[in-house]
DNA sequence: CTGAAAGCGCTTACAG
DNA sequence: CTGAAAGCGCTTACAG
C-alpha cells in the first residue's frame, strides 16, 4: 500500500477551495449546495469551482451544514429488534429510499420497552433528524406531540394506535384476519381446544389479536381456560417454553395461535421434540410470514404482514413531508394482512 | 392528548439556561460537558445550572458540538445486506455496546458491491464518526488509509485480508475448519461427487473456501469438473437455481458445500421439490451457522462462526481506540469456526 | 452575477 | 472558581 500512516490529513474547508479558485466562500457555497442556488451563478465560475474541488478532494462538512442549515440528510429508525426477521424487508425498504434521497439512516432497537423508546426519542432530541420511521409499542401521541415541538422532525409510525394528526400511519389490520383464522380452525379444522401464546397484554397488536382469538372462541360457545392463554415475549425462545406448558397440561390444546411467526417456530421445534406430530396432534398457525415460515417443517400456516410495503409507504410519505409541508394532514395506509394456508394446521 | 397542534417550539439553547442560570455560557458547557471539566465548579453552581436545565428541559446541540469539539458520539457500520440473518447478532453486540458508551449507530449495506463500499466511505467523509465497524468484501488497505487520513476515524474490519496497522481486525479461521468438513466429506461419508455453490471468486472469503475445498478434493485424488463449481450470490434464491443445475448435470454430484447457509437452505429446499432425501441422495453443507439452521428439516450440517463475538472483539477495541490511542497498533481478534454436524450431511 | 458579514450553538484556550 | 472571546465550517439575507 506504500503509505498506510494514516496521519490525519488537515480537513480541506470550503474556505480553502474559495481561497484556490479566486471566488468567496458564498459563491462556493451556491455551487456546491444540494438545494439549487436562488441566484444566478456563471457557467465559467460554476466550473473553476468544481476543478478546484476535485483538486483539493474537498467533501461539505455536514455537521456544519447541520448547524447552520435546515436538513441534515439523516432519518432515524427505530425497531423492536434488528434480530427479528420480520423488521428486515421493512428496514430494507427504507435504507434503499433513504439512499435515493441521498440520507444515511440509523437504527436503535427499543426491544418492545418503553425506556428503551424514550432513549430514542432523547436522542433524536440531541441530534435531530429530518425524520423518523418508528414502530411504537409503548409511545403515544403525547409523547410523539413532545418530540415534534421539540425537534420539528417529520415523523411515520406503523401502528393504528398512533392518530396524531401529522403523524403517517401504516397498519395491517391484523383483527379481522386473526378471527378469520380462528374460526377457520373452529369451522374448518373441527378444533374445539385452541389456545394462544401471546406477549405482553399491554401491547395494542396483542390487544387486537388476541381479542380476535377471544371473540372467535365465544361466538363459536368455546371456552378458553385461562391456562390456555399463555405469555412470550415474541422470541423463538419463550415459544419453545409456551408449548411445554401447554402439552403439559391435564386437558391439553390442539391448535395453538401464536403472536408471531418466531413464537410459532420455537412451539413446533418442542412439540416435535416431545413426540407430537404438527399439525395432526397439535395444529400450529403463526403471525407475519417471515421468509423463515416456508424454510421450516412443516411449512407454517400463518398471516402474512407485507413489512417491504409498510417501509414502502411511510418512507414515500416522509421524504414527501421532509420535502414538502410538515403541517400535510396525516396520511393513513391500511396494508392488508392475508391468511396463508399451510401445512402447520 | 390536549394539543397535539405540534408548532415547533424555539429551541432552547446553552445561553438560554445561562441567562436563566446568571452564569456565564462556558460554566454551563462545563457542567454539561461529557468530558470532565478541567477546571473545579462549585457545587452551588453546579446545582443551579443543573435545575434550569430541567426547568428549560435544555438539551444540548450535538451538531454544534461535533463542528466545535472532537467526538461525534456515533459510530458507522457496514454490513453486506441486514437481509442476511448472519449478520444479526454481530449488528445487535455493536448496537448494544455503542448504546452503553453513549453512541448511535448509523448503518449501511454495501450489497456485496464495491461502489456502495465506497459510497460508504463517502459519507462518513461527509458526516465523519468517531469510528466505524465494517465488513469490507472490497475495500483494501488503501482505501481504509485513504479514509483514516481524511477522517481520522477508528476502524475496526471482519476479515483477514485486512492488514492495515492501524485497523483491528477479527475473522474466523474458515479455511481450516472447511478443508476439514470436505474431508469428512470424503472420508467419513464416501462422497467421490462432491460439488460447492461458491459465490464472486473475488472475494476473499470465496478464495479461501473454494481453496480449501480444491485441496481437500485434490488431495483425495478426486476430480473437480467445472460444472461441478456454480457461482451464486449468498441469496436463498441464488442456492435454489444453482441446485438445479447441479442436479440437472449427466454426473449430478452426491454432496454439496455451499458459501453460506442461504445458499445451503435454498438448495436443500429445491432439491427436496425435484424429489431428492437429504441426505441420502444429496448431501448439503452450510456455512455460518445462522438459527434457521436448527429450524429446516433435515436440520443443516454448517460450519459455525460466531458473529456476536465478533461484534464484541470489535467494539470493544474500538471504543479502547476512540478514547485511547488512534495510533494504536492493531489488534487481530481470531475468532475459532466450529463444524457442526447435525442432519442434511 | 458575486462578495462581506452575521450567525447557527457549542468548546476551549486565555485571563482574571 | 468564573467569564469574555475566538472560532469550528458552513448558509443566507443584504448590498452592490
Amino acid at each position: 500500500m506504500g503509505k498506510d500512516s494514516a496521519v490525519q490529513r488537515e480537513r480541506v474547508t470550503m474556505q480553502d477551495v474559495a481561497r484556490a479558485a479566486n471566488v468567496s466562500q458564498s459563491t462556493v457555497s451556491r455551487i456546491l449546495s444540494p438545494v439549487p442556488s436562488r441566484v444566478p451563478i456563471s457557467e465559467e465560475t460554476r466550473q473553476k469551482v468544481l476543478t478546484v474541488v476535485k483538486e483539493l478532494g474537498y467533501h461539505p462538512n455536514q455537521y456544519a451544514r447541520n448547524l447552520r442549515g435546515k436538513k441534515t440528510r439523516m432519518i432515524g429508525m427505530m425497531i423492536a429488534d434488528i434480530t427479528n426477521p420480520f423488521y428486515h424487508p421493512m428496514v430494507r425498504t427504507v435504507q434503499d429510499i433513504a439512499f435515493q434521497h441521498g440520507y444515511d439512516v440509523m437504527i436503535a432497537n427499543s426491544d418492545h420497552m418503553r425506556e428503551k423508546e424514550l432513549l430514542f426519542c432523547e436522542s433524536i432530541t440531541r441530534r435531530p433528524v429530518d425524520g423518523i420511521i418508528i414502530i411504537p409499542y409503548h409511545l403515544n401521541d403525547d409523547d410523539l406531540d413532545n418530540l415534534m415541538v421539540n425537534t420539528g422532525v417529520a415523523i411515520g409510525a406503523v401502528g393504528n394506535h398512533i392518530q396524531h394528526p401529522y403523524v403517517d400511519v401504516a397498519y395491517a389490520d391484523d383483527a379481522k384476519v386473526s378471527y378469520e383464522a380462528v374460526n377457520w380452525l373452529i369451522h374448518q379444522r373441527g378444533h374445539r381446544r385452541v389456545a394462544m401464546i401471546i406477549a405482553d397484554h399491554r401491547f395494542p397488536v396483542i390487544v387486537r389479536r388476541y381479542g380476535a382469538y377471544r371473540r372467535a372462541m365465544e361466538e363459536a360457545g368455546l371456552p378458553v381456560p385461562p391456562e390456555y392463554v399463555v405469555e412470550g415475549d415474541w422470541s423463538v425462545e419463550s415459544g419453545q417454553r409456551a408449548i411445554r406448558t401447554l402439552l403439559a397440561l391435564p386437558d391439553p390444546p390442539t391448535a395453538v395461535v401464536a403472536a408471531n411467526d418466531t413464537i410459532a417456530i420455537g412451539a413446533m421445534e418442542v412439540a416435535e421434540e416431545l413426540g407430537y406430530r404438527v399439525p395432526e396432534d397439535i395444529a400450529v398457525i403463526g403471525f407475519d410470514d417471515i421468509p423463515e415460515a416456508q424454510w421450516v417443517r412443516p411449512r407454517l400456516t400463518t398471516i402474512a404482514q407485507f413489512p417491504a410495503e409498510m417501509g414502502r409507504c411511510l418512507a414515500q410519505a416522509l421524504f414527501e413531508r421532509i420535502n414538502g409541508g410538515q403541517d400535510a394532514p396525516r396520511r393513513v395506509f391500511e396494508v392488508p394482512c392475508r391468511f396463508v394456508i399451510r401445512e402447520s394446521a
